[in-house]
DNA sequence: GTGCCGATTTGTCCTGAATCAAACAGGGGT
DNA sequence: ACCCCTGTTTGATTCAGGACAAATCGGCAC
């Protein structure tokens, strides 16, 4: 056994209490060290998979920043989340056996490949595993109510700070800091998520900007008032 | 065995072509008719699961028709989908042990009440059954993809005949007129699903009878053109 | 039948975000 | 160091949908 094939490994992966082994005791995690079949490497730029292509595995993030995104044969395209290590991706591709999104690196990533038949399989034996997929899939059905409460209701300045708390929320889990924060998309592609155009973007962060609620250097930002941005997403919040 | 008990079972259950028993042979199918626990009617304009609520089952709806909706604290509120006959509700609630939205009948309804423990268990065991909760879940994924597309980048007509004509294809699907509909929800649930005010629904229902596309009566809507429809959500679609 | 009330339609005006346009970085490659 | 190219900012204008208001409709209780 070399240095390679140890760390191709969820037990010692330094992720496992994001991953796909939350909540398994360390006998179950020994067993589902066996679901990565293999890692993958992706391009800044690049598609892990695309649209129409079977589906076979999901994907866990190792390292690195993606977007998945919806594209319709009008040349409409609807970013449909931001994803980062630890973060799982692909289950849109179970209901029919292939992808019904393109999953597109934002920076240098790495991957593992979860054969989709080994996790059922391992569900079946493995309780605590059955349990979490079952969580990781509601969660991300939850996610997307949020998101669509936010297309539904919210007003461009609601949704841009409830998506700035969002990432810093995500990458403190991570061991960042929660105020500052690079971001990986481009504002065109924050705009699709959010459903507004890239020069609303861009003057909503000049509006917070003004306020004084963030400092914006090109992809850095820092969040200086995160209770004004709380307050702006739902005022009742914080009294 | 009385005539009651052997209604409260799958496998005489005329949707068990839609529902939790898809893609089960004979012999499966009758292994999960223990799963349904017992069968709740819940009168129109009455909660299943409220939001907060404890999670203990998934919900197969039998008859009747409901939404589901998020509140939020400052008097926001989303419709986040409609639910009809064979639909499963209730998967928010599996990630946090709680309900995270309401759902809420808008016609006296009826539904099955699946323990989801006893769907862990069974699915353990019956290869079909595990594999069909994954698609359930990643269909209502793949779902909320297509809402996200279309709060995020339609314009209020293309998201006005999307929802008819998905609401048409479903009920075509439970054996009703592709063409002739009764809505169950007000215009302003339609506009809060599709992210529009009730006089924007109302105003788009009105030039879409102008154009001759639908006729309206109440709630009552047939369509009279569907490729128009269909057009309108996607010019490219059909030449 | 009458009256009430919620749902819907329609009208008018207004506004937030889109559109169009132009200037301005900044980084990478040569 | 230079240029090019992509991404970003900012300005001016437009417009789709929201907000507000009023009229109409229909169902239901009495």
């Amino acid at each position: 056994m070399n240095s390679q094939s140890i760390k191709v490994a969820c037990s010692n992966c330094n992720l496992r209490e994001l991953c796909m082994p939350v909540g398994l005791n360390a006998e179950e995690l020994i067993r589902i060290d066996a679901l990565v079949g293999t890692r993958r490497k992706v391009k800044r730029g690049v598609a892990l998979f695309r649209h129409g292509e079977a589906f076979t595995s999901l994907y866990a993030i190792r390292t690195g920043f993606f977007k998945t995104c919806i594209a319709t044969e009008d040349g409409r395209d609807q970013v449909t989340g931001f994803q980062m290590a630890g973060e799982i991706m692909g289950l849109d591709g179970i209901v029919s056996d292939q992808h019904t999104c393109n999953a597109v690196a934002l920076e240098d990533a790495e991957v593992c490949v979860l054969p989709f038949d080994s996790i059922e399989e391992l569900s079946r034996e493995v309780k605590s595993l059955q349990h979490h997929v079952h969580k990781i899939m509601s969660r991300e059905i939850v996610r997307e109510h949020g998101v669509m409460l936010l297309l539904g209701s919210m007003r461009a300045d609601e949704r841009l700070a409830a998506f700035l708390l969002n990432l810093a929320q995500r990458l403190h889990a991570r061991g960042f800091s929660q105020s500052e924060l690079v971001l990986r998309m481009t504002r065109e592609e924050i705009g699709s998520y959010l459903g507004l155009k890239l020069e609303t973007v861009s003057r909503t962060f000049s509006k917070f900007v003004e306020e004084g609620m963030i400092e914006v250097k090109q992809r850095y930002i820092h969040i200086v008032n995160t209770d004004g941005l709380k307050r702006i997403v739902n005022p009742q919040a914080l009294v």
